[in-house]
DNA sequence: TGGGTCATGTAACCTGTTACATGATTAG
DNA sequence: CTAATCATGTAACAGGTTACATGACCCA
């Protein structure tokens, strides 16, 4: 997956591991997290299946740089990979995972549990609305307002996700409370 | 991760790891696959870290079988993973991934791309309304009340998940249609 | 006679994580 | 003086996926 996230960025224009590290720090980083261990890693496999090229720029002052960009190929992988059917909409989550076991703690435990998880969310969410204006101003600094608009879906998909789990936890502690209140039954 | 999925069921009971592949598949199943695979070489794992221990139960018409059950250090280990800070809430997203550089392709495929999603969405999220009379059915015949309540919240962050994800495919096909009519602006 | 259930696993592979290593320049 | 930025990677490990292998019994 990783694969295709280098493929769409040097499909925006040529970088270096570097600075893919740093966009995706910026942009994608709170769906998905890329090590630079990997990123270079990727880079050259990418560079073995000719998805990309690269070139070597010397500088003075600063370490010698590799620019990679996509080639026509990679370009055909890239489209081929946003075609591909969509299995992803199930995704793997550590969070149910947990909750599913969490009969083995306390019932107060667990109301904490989902307080601060609540919490955190709403944290979260909160930063991604100010992201959301974070968007729309790189958007119309750079000319592309079209690719920016799927840049702002994603940031939207993040804050009612963030929402839905805040109003999750909620109904999980209100069923906490009513359990209690029916001991013995 | 699968590691504590598995302590988490032993925990309810001794099993072999066949029934572990088929616990899982009933019930963590949409949240977490786990291949049989993985399963037997996680337990070894765990049986060489002493979570678990196992007996060999010899039968006549079946295979032979192996009858894993937790110990006490593995009970000890499912707690303090319970009690470990929650890291994942930000999961992973493979669609987000796509989505984020669907500028690639037309607005009009994209288009369908979330009708696509929205639908399969809505299907599955069906599903999961009729798995919760299942959990509590379930968790009636079974003693442990308590222990299906936690079932049933991780029904019903899937249930929700999937009307956000079908709420904002809605929002994501206005977004492309509005932007249809600004072309050229 | 063909597919499903019970029941076990191995081997190779792919992907992501953690830890380590180097080294100059520049801004506070 | 010290921390951040620029810029590159390697090595080992952990976790998950795919493919393969075996074999009897039971039901339609």
């Amino acid at each position: 997956m990783l694969k295709h996230g280098i493929l769409g960025l040097l499909n925006y224009g040529e970088m270096t591991g570097y600075e893919i590290m740093g966009t995706f720090r910026d942009s994608l980083n709170f769906f998905w997290k890329a090590q630079t261990s990997q990123i270079y890693r990727e880079l050259q496999v990418l560079r073995e299946r000719g998805f990309v090229e690269d070139r070597l720029v010397e500088q003075t002052g600063k370490p010698d740089k590799r620019i990679f960009s996509i080639t026509p190929v990679g370009r055909e992988e890239l489209k081929r990979w946003l075609r591909e059917e969509e299995t992803g909409f199930q995704p793997r989550s550590e969070i149910l995972m947990r909750v599913f076991f969490r009969g083995e703690t306390e019932p107060a435990e667990n109301r904490d549990y989902f307080r601060a998880l609540q919490k955190e969310c709403r944290e979260f969410g909160r930063n991604l609305i100010s992201a959301e204006g974070y968007v729309r101003e790189y958007a119309e600094a750079l000319e592309s307002e079209y690719k920016a608009l799927y840049w702002e879906m994603t940031v939207d998909f993040g804050r009612r996700y963030m929402e839905m789990i805040s109003d999750w936890c909620e109904e999980c502690v209100r069923k906490l409370e009513e359990a209690d209140e029916h001991i013995g039954d």
